[in-house]
RNA sequence: GCGCGGGUAGUCUAGUGGUAGGACAACGGCUUUCCGAGCCGUUAGCCCGGGUUCAAAUCCCGGCCCGCGCACCA
């Protein structure tokens, strides 16, 4: 075990779920000082994209109807086909060895893969034969309901709930675009195999933006504040760039403007919850690795001791997830955008006879009709004497008898569009593990060697610990009652008066805590205390009186204390 | 899922078939105590299940977990 997982889990920041009955992969215990991190790193999020964005935060259930996940597309393309070997017992994805061995695509269906097992006699490379391939869903199942229930998913995104009760958010947003719509929650997927401690979990949590833009109108208003923001990419054929993000766009690395301000902002986000600078880079999917639904994605990658790894996916989703929902649900799930002028627009309608259509084409005359009325026709297809419609995949002649064509003037106010989707999402708890690893560090006072972790002072689960010098009354109450005044101004705040001073400073410059007050004996002659500043150990005399706003400033800026008094034990 | 290695107090670790030992941490006490001080005391452990044996932390089998490699990661 790393040093740090070994610190993390002795203080109290994560623990493996389940332990006593032997533990289960991929799942952890936010433990309390991981368990305040992760708050607070989502609160961080939540002012900077949300509270400062066009959005709102929802909140729908972790568990889906199966309806949702067909029409996501999760239901098929997140289920592999898995084959078997019966000798060694190797596991293989079917379509990819398929592809390996014979070199040609199958469908993902049990059935092509059982056909071509058989007609190739394909076999493991250990030369045993495959038992039956299987289907395996990334996705939990479960049953709503008793008896056999109706069939459900717990989520593998938060992002389809928003996508669902998007009707109702456009409503909210009196039909506005752009606008934004968040979810923080946890989502599931049983992954094969969970490994490197906190990164692939089968429960995690997600910090999703989904954020609605009209299709032609793909930026983002915040983005001139961003334009000269330099950032490092790598593109996608691998290319690396530290380019600023207003050329990234001009030149098309970036596929739009909303991309490149998410960017932007995720991060001054990482950087602001403690991520390293110099170790985070933004990496574009390769055509082949993007999700099907998304035609630009960028992931922020941090250096860790896993390697790089994706703790943000930046996604242009387009209008895939509404496109879906709306096909599968039958709403209607577009905005519809008023033109600044009306416009007026000349057009052939195609008005069908009934009287002929029906006797001629029965039962399928009604479908035949509705095609031929949302016939959009050009000028050159005006003179045909039949035309050719399709109802229900079949391609139907209907003679010129059977309609005539119409040229009218229509006044146009403005026109129905699905709005496409950027979607910016965070894995928050890769994001707090890479933070703590960032913050990690030792130094050496008075020739010992220190564990330290310099967290960002607005970040850090524990901010303050008041320190009595001596363990034993009237320093102890005098800590007690200063414990109690900062507690209640919303500091987190501890009070400790257990071992030696050094040792106790140890132990709050091990997780994380900016400063200690020390009530000492000084403190019953002129109502002082000290406050001791975790970086470099230096301390500072301030009154009693003015500890709460010096506090206070201190927690949520970056200035040194030496600003706020007069230094104490130089 | 496969292969290799591992699993002993909260943490790290000694222990190759015969009474589980240490260090650190934690807790209580003593010490006018500002950077892991000292002294005394206390708490606390063989991953789980089965087998072999008079006797298993130790050997065997299965499971779970951890690490590494492969595979997987919409």
């Amino acid at each position: 075990m790393s040093e740090i997982m070994e610190m993390l889990i002795r203080r109290g920041f994560l623990w493996q779920s389940f332990e006593i009955y032997g533990g289960m992969a991929g799942f952890i215990d936010f433990a309390p000082l991981g368990n305040g991190l992760r708050r607070r790193i989502e609160n961080l999020w939540r002012e900077m994209f949300v509270i400062n964005e066009r959005a709102v935060e929802i909140d729908t259930p972790t568990i889906g109807i199966e309806e949702v996940y067909i029409a996501s597309g999760h239901a098929t393309s997140f289920t592999d086909v898995a084959i078997e070997c019966r000798n060694c017992g190797r596991v293989y994805r079917a379509d990819h060895y398929i592809k390996e061995k014979l070199g040609f695509e199958v469908d993902e269906s049990i059935e092509a893969v059982k056909a071509v097992l058989q007609e190739f006699d394909l076999r493991c490379e250990c030369g045993g034969e495959f038992g039956e391939p299987e289907p395996f869903n990334l996705m939990f199942s479960t049953r709503i309901g008793p008896g056999k229930g109706k069939k459900g998913y717990l989520r593998p995104e938060t992002a389809q709930g928003i996508f669902i009760a998007f009707k109702r958010l456009a409503e909210y947003f009196r039909d506005r675009l752009p606008f934004g719509v968040a979810q923080i929650g946890r989502s599931y997927r049983n992954e094969i195999s969970p490994r490197q401690g906190v990164i692939r979990l089968r429960e995690f949590n997600q910090a999703e933006l989904e954020y609605f833009v009209h299709p032609e109108h793909k930026e983002h208003p915040g983005f001139e504040n961003y334009r000269n923001e330099v950032v490092k990419l790598l593109d996608k054929s691998g290319e690396e760039h530290e380019i600023s993000l207003g050329r990234a766009v001009e030149e098309g690395i970036i596929l739009n403007g909303a991309i490149a301000y998410f960017i932007a902002r995720t991060k001054e986000f990482l950087l602001r919850a403690g991520i390293d600078e110099k170790r985070l880079r933004f990496r574009q999917h390769r055509d082949d690795e993007r999700a099907h639904y998304a035609s630009d994605c960028w992931d922020a990658e941090v250096l860790t001791s896993y390697g790089w790894i994706e703790v943000v996916g930046i996604a242009d989703r387009g209008c895939y997830d509404l496109s879906r929902h709306s096909r599968f649900s039958g709403e209607d799930l577009s905005i519809f955008i008023p033109y600044r002028e009306p416009v007026k627009v000349r057009k052939k309608l195609v008005i069908p006879d009934m009287g002929k259509l029906g006797p001629k084409f029965r039962k399928k005359s009604k479908k035949i009709a509705d095609a031929l009325k949302s016939l959009e026709l050009g000028e050159s297809e005006s003179d045909k004497d039949r035309i050719v419609v399709e109802v229900d995949g079949e391609k139907i002649e209907v003679p010129e008898d059977c309609y005539t064509i119409q040229e009218v003037e229509v006044t146009l106010h403005g026109e129905k569009v699905i709005p496409h989707v950027i979607e910016p999402s965070f894995g928050l708890d890769r994001i707090t593990y890479a933070v703590l690893e960032h913050s990690f560090d030792r130094d050496t006072v008075d020739g010992e060697e220190r564990k330290v972790l310099r967290l960002k002072r607005w970040i850090a689960p524990v901010q303050v610990a008041v320190l009595p010098l001596l363990s034993r009354k009237p320093f102890t109450t005098k800590a007690m009652e200063i414990t109690e005044m900062l507690k209640k101004s919303g500091i987190f705040t501890e009070y400790d008066d257990s071992g030696s001073i050094g040792r106790r400073y140890r132990r709050y410059d091990e997780i994380g805590t900016p400063f200690c007050v020390t009530i000492d004996h000084q403190t019953f002659e002129d109502e002082t205390v000290t406050i001791r500043d975790r970086d470099d150990t230096s301390q500072i005399r301030v009154c009693v009186k003015d500890l709460r706003e010096v506090l206070t400033e201190l927690l949520s800026s970056e200035r040194d204390i030496k600003e706020f008094g007069e230094v104490f034990r130089g």
